[in-house]
DNA sequence: TTGAAAGCGATACCAC
DNA sequence: GTGGTATCGCTTTCAA
């Protein structure tokens, strides 16, 4: 492999010392305009790239980020968050030179692992926190490696910078909208009691219902995958007083939820309208389309990326609100029957 | 942030020179058995995990490969190839140390450029070359980076070591399958051409007919998406004479496809029949649910990361063979109407 | 304003 | 078998 442009170079066909061309490609005071137009210009003609490598030694930067989706790759595969997100995090983290470190995990104690290598090797210079769970060891993890890291909604009080969209309101709104339409028997079709976005959704529609001085009725786990959203049609359909409506705590098991009913010959919205949660493109496309509350991976990730370069910088940083996500009304949902 | 311990701190602890450490560590000979224990044990107690950041400037490696999505984030979103394609890669080169940096690239141009940045500034060891197009561009840039690379599914004689999947079989069983069944009509719902397995694809399908004796019948451009499979089903269903069973190029149009074939009023199968190709899961649960051809993603993920990290150690590989992709039948395929 | 020189944390070569 | 030491490519003092 040919060895590339490096910065001596540079200086010697500036005809300058290395510490200048680094100040002047560097945008830092010390050099007369002069000196930096022709520094500028001998790189330019070299093609010089700065390598990497050798600034993250003398800088102490690895100039890249890590996140680490610490369930099985092929949540990567079915689960549509991550593309916004990931795609958000990118528009921002790509204009300053930071290079995203992705790692999947298929089980959760090589998380535990992954993020101490990464954290010892120096390979990254901060992390995502995504997929918080209750008590989430990852907090102590890198707060013991004084590891830079932004949590990604987690609840209040969370002791480190985070973003967060509020879902209270797209929930309330679903509600609202579902009993503007007469719907008086609804259930619930939750995810996986351990994440924290889980027991949030949850609590909005439970408040929710409340303040409309609705019962809840019934609560049942759809495993935010589409299968679990079959099996919860199964259960709550089978039961002898139907709920007219249902929401469920993310797009995917919505989908199954739906599949399920009509295989089973209920007529979506007409029998039961259905809703989601995330605002996944494909929602938009099924028959009937899903109606859903929306929200925004990508700005998610924008966001987390901007508190996150912030914080390595030694920057302290506030916590950022992303706009509520809010109901978006497609044919999922309709009138209540009965 | 608190500094790390470093080889140094391990050649005190142990009293011995850094350089027995970095041998000792590395398994390489050059110490004795006793010499090593001793290092061993330093190292254990006092933490140290290497820098890659030091190794990386002094190995002239960085231990990352690169995989560049050459479209716009949200096929991240869309298309599930990418997570099983990722969990490949990751498998790999986690156990050898290596990290994969992921960059999205919105538009054409930057792509380029994203290669030659990431090469030149010696971001990575090497990069997977996929969805690859006719005179792809990125090929000559890392034959002139001398950047060790990968390709996915090129056609025979690509230039660089490859990892291919069949694709012809499979295609062949769906031909042979959906004759068996009785059709003589046929269509052909395609993705945009620039890209080779697009190409591929089309050719096997056309192919098949050909040793089946029938004619091709209408092939549609159904761009790899669910609103290029609904149009196409728009397209192709309002013929006078219409198919009875048509083949899209991918799960994503065919699920289009049928959404819209449902919406006009015809039912998959009984009026017509319809495949996918790749196989992703949400194909099983749709209602019907999806014939297609199963394709290994994962497979093909972690067999280019094998081959890349063969390149870069400067070995010469063969190209890898995966088993063909084949026919799954499930419930969208089905006797021919009339 | 400029340049010389000291690290950063490893690897690798070369004496001893 | 071992321990110095040059080296990788850059950033960052600190003199001049």
């Amino acid at each position: 492999m040919p060895d590339r442009v490096t910065i001596n170079d540079v200086a010697a066909r500036a005809g300058v010392a290395i510490s200048s061309v680094s100040s002047a490609l560097n945008d830092r005071p010390g050099v007369s305009e002069a000196t930096r137009k022709k520094i500028v210009a001998a790189a330019a003609e070299l093609g010089f790239v700065p390598s990497v490598r050798g600034r993250s030694l003398a800088g102490k930067k690895t100039f890249s980020v890590g996140l680490v989706v610490h369930r099985d790759p092929d949540v990567l595969e079915m689960d549509p968050f991550f593309g916004g997100f990931i795609g958000g995090i990118e528009s921002y983290i790509d204009e300053r030179g930071f290079a995203l470190v992705l790692h999947t995990s298929p089980s959760p104690e090589q998380v535990i692992d992954r993020y101490r290598k990464m954290a010892a090797g120096r390979r990254v210079d901060g992390v995502f926190l995504n997929e918080l769970e209750v008590d989430d060891p990852r907090v102590e993890i890198v707060q013991g490696l004084a590891l830079p890291a932004v949590g990604i909604n987690p609840d209040p009080g969370f002791p480190l910078p985070s973003v967060r969209q509020d879902h209270a309101e797209g929930i309330r709104q679903v509600v609202q909208h579902l009993v503007e339409l007469g719907h008086e028997r609804f259930a619930f079709v939750g995810g996986p009691e351990q994440f924290i976005h889980s027991r949030q959704r949850e609590l909005a529609w439970r408040a929710a219902l409340t303040s409309f001085d609705i019962e809840p009725g019934p609560i049942v786990d759809g495993r935010f995958t589409y299968e679990g959203g079959l099996d919860a049609a199964d259960s709550i359909l089978a039961a002898r007083i139907r709920p007219t409506a249902v929401m469920c705590a993310n797009d995917l098991s919505a989908m199954g939820f739906i599949a399920q009913a009509q295989h089973r010959g209920f007529s979506v919205p007409a029998d039961i309208s259905v809703t989601g949660y995330d605002g996944i493109q494909l929602g938009g496309y099924l028959r009937p389309a899903l109606s859903t509350v929306r929200t925004s991976p990508k700005l998610i990730g924008f966001e987390a990326a901007r508190l996150l370069l912030s914080t390595i910088d030694g920057e302290s940083v506030d916590d950022v609100d992303i706009p509520p996500a809010t109901l978006v009304v497609r044919d999922s949902t309709g009138p209540a029957s009965s």
